[in-house]
RNA sequence: UGUCCCGUGGUGUAAUGGUAGCACACCUGGUUUUGGUCCAGGCAGUCGGGGUUCGAAUCCCUGCGGGACAACCA
């Protein structure tokens, strides 16, 4: 189901290309590689990515690498490293993880090799040292209408270029001071093509490289080379990348890189409602504290979903069912809750748990009593089992489940109404209590002991199942109840996107749980009934301080009626 | 007002010149000890205009609409 297997063959454009390449025998063997570059931790747009080039590497029995981007030193970091090798690995797992590359790579550990390249160019007549400061280049640079003007540095020599190339290697001149630029076309109208810097001075330690580098290679330059060295076939990214790909060919073109060498295909960036997913608008909500960190279950990052409780297959399903094209679409995130519901329908097992609790006392019901109810686990998994949970005169139901003066489809408790309490029996609200301030506080029913696990000899109907917990046995615990981060579709599409930060994003509430509960280890999943899908958050819970996440809620089709 | 890319139900995506299908969402009804699940059904689409063809979502022209690009970021 979430595996790429026979029966549900993927099929986009870029697989076609695949399998077109492979017909004509342009490639022997498929490679691909995921390349983020580590300033930031990885989200649901780079997942996309992932499942499609380990997907296709996957599909054709071929390797993907993990590749790190590591060109700019100023704004990367080990604990991105770190975080996004984890990420990567989380995601993969049990699907693709044999299509993963043995090692980890680094641009960063080609710097050498490209220097080397970048020798060449320089000798070809194809590179030239430009000491054009930026402000100045924009000038020379010009804007797409209108052809640029030529460097000052474009026409010195091959060898002046080499002895400055080799001191700004040497750390001779001051960062911005100069830079080196492929000589390609001035008037192209693609700006990308106008003598591109491919090296510039950043005297800055590298988390990676270390102190060997004050000279660092741009994207387009390191990019492209790095997939050749690496033997990749398909060299998959974004729409952004497209009007990079003439520069993509060009390097590869005129430097003497192995045969066959790579080619660039683009496709649209994942953008789901209600979610913001670049990164440096994360990287604001993270420093701006508007969530706990990368790994708020708010957030849509891998962290995120994964400390939320989302499982890795149900994210995969959901990269797929997204699909892959060049259209910029807009996903609605009702498809990614849809697939864990799928998921967790199957797999998780059933629970008792109420988050809003009204005191419940059945006046019929010894005191002295208490006994064990069984209850199913999952009824969607026979074998699954069963479990016992207590019953006694005193009971937890959702405030939600009573009304006062409930209109007629409401099916559940009210004054004079009878109910059935999930595996256990009919009960009746014969009164309510008040407090001063007129809040309910306390039903007073009374039990059919006839009813006993829910089933009424006489054949009688009632209308409404409701859960519920014994007062005496109930765990308490934290739960913190998610919704979305944000309250516009589009949070980017007006304005600043923090001003549409949902207030109610989380909602912390004490819920009184079935005893069996206080068991349930982190990486647990399961179903409250009638209320979603939970699990104990990884960092905040204790066996003697439970705190639950609430994944997903269950569809809700009373709320529906409900607001009409 | 340059170059490139993209337009299929509300949303996303298939159909690779031959019956416009699927998923999500929404709406009905049925089943149900979860107002969950499941089952049955419904709503709803090829951006416009020309052309090629026996036949066009698909190929061509044109118009319209949307997007990308002007970091010494990736």
């Amino acid at each position: 189901m979430n595996n790429n297997t026979d029966d549900e063959r993927l099929n986009d454009f870029i697989r076609d290309r695949v399998e077109a390449d492979l017909a004509s025998k342009k490639y022997t063997s498929i490679v691909t590689r995921f390349p983020p570059e580590p300033n930031g931790y990885l989200h649901l747009g780079h997942a996309k990515s992932i499942c499609l080039n380990f997907g296709v590497a996957l599909e054709n029995s071929g390797t993907c690498n993990l590749r790190f981007d590591d060109t700019n030193p100023v704004k990367e970091d080990v604990e991105y490293v770190e975080s996004i090798t984890e990420d990567v690995k989380w995601l993969i797992d049990g699907w693709a993880d044999m299509v993963l590359s043995e090692k980890i790579y680094f641009a960063s550990e080609y710097f050498e090799q490209l220097y080397e390249y970048a020798v060449q160019l320089i000798k070809d007549n194809k590179a030239y040292v430009c000491e054009l400061r930026p402000e100045e280049w924009e000038e020379y640079r010009g804007v797409p209408e209108k052809p640029g003007k030529e460097s000052p540095g474009r026409d010195r020599s091959s060898e002046e270029n080499l002895d400055l190339f080799e001191r700004m290697r040497a750390g001779e001149f001051a960062d911005g001071e100069k830079t080196l630029r492929a000589k390609i076309d001035m008037n192209s109208p693609n700006l990308h093509m106008r003598d591109p810097v491919i090296y510039r001075i950043r005297h800055e330690e590298h988390h990676h490289a270390g102190d060997k580098w004050c000279i660092y290679p741009m994207y387009d330059f390191t990019h492209c080379l790095s997939d050749s060295i690496e033997g990749v076939s398909h060299s998959i990214c974004t729409l952004e990348f497209e009007v990079h790909r003439p520069l993509y060919d060009w390097v590869l073109d005129n430097l003497p890189v192995s045969q066959p060498r790579p080619f660039q295909h683009e496709f649209s960036r994942l953008n789901p409602t209600y979610m913001v997913m670049s990164k440096r608008k994360l990287l604001q909500l993270v420093e701006g504290g508007h969530v706990t960190g990368w790994d708020d279950p708010r957030m849509p990052t891998i962290a995120g979903y994964r400390r939320r409780g989302f499982t890795a297959s149900s994210i995969r399903r959901f990269c797929q069912d997204v699909g892959v094209t060049k259209y910029k679409a807009l996903t609605d995130v009702s498809l990614l809750e849809n697939s864990i519901r799928v998921e967790l329908n199957k797999t998780a097992e059933r629970r008792c748990a109420v988050l809003d609790p009204l005191e419940v006392i059945i006046d019929n019901y010894s005191d002295e009593v208490s006994e064990q109810l069984e209850a199913v686990n999952n009824p969607e998994d026979e074998s699954a089992g069963k479990r016992m949970v207590p019953f006694g005169r005193r009971l937890f139901i959702e405030r939600a489940d009573f009304m006062e003066d409930p209109p007629k489809k409401f099916f559940r408790l009210g004054p004079g109404r009878e109910v059935r309490l999930r595996y256990a029996y009919f009960i009746t609200c014969q009164s309510f209590e008040k407090d001063d301030e007129g809040n309910i506080i306390r039903l007073r029913c009374t039990y059919d002991p006839k009813t006993h696990g829910g089933n009424a000899p006489d054949g009688r109907k009632v209308k409404g199942t409701i859960h519920w917990v014994s007062a005496d046995h109930a765990v308490d615990a934290e739960v913190r109840l998610y919704d979305r981060l944000f309250t516009q579709e589009e949070p980017e599409s007006q304005g600043d996107f923090l001003d549409c930060i949902n207030p109610d994003s989380l909602n912390v509430v004490m819920g009184k749980l079935e005893p069996s509960l206080a068991e349930l280890s982190v990486g647990e999943r399961v179903q409250f009934e009638r209320l979603g899908y939970f699990t104990p958050d990884p960092k905040d819970s204790a066996s003697e301080k439970p705190v639950f996440n609430r994944i997903v809620g269950l569809r809700d089709s009373w709320a529906k009626i409900a607001k009409k």
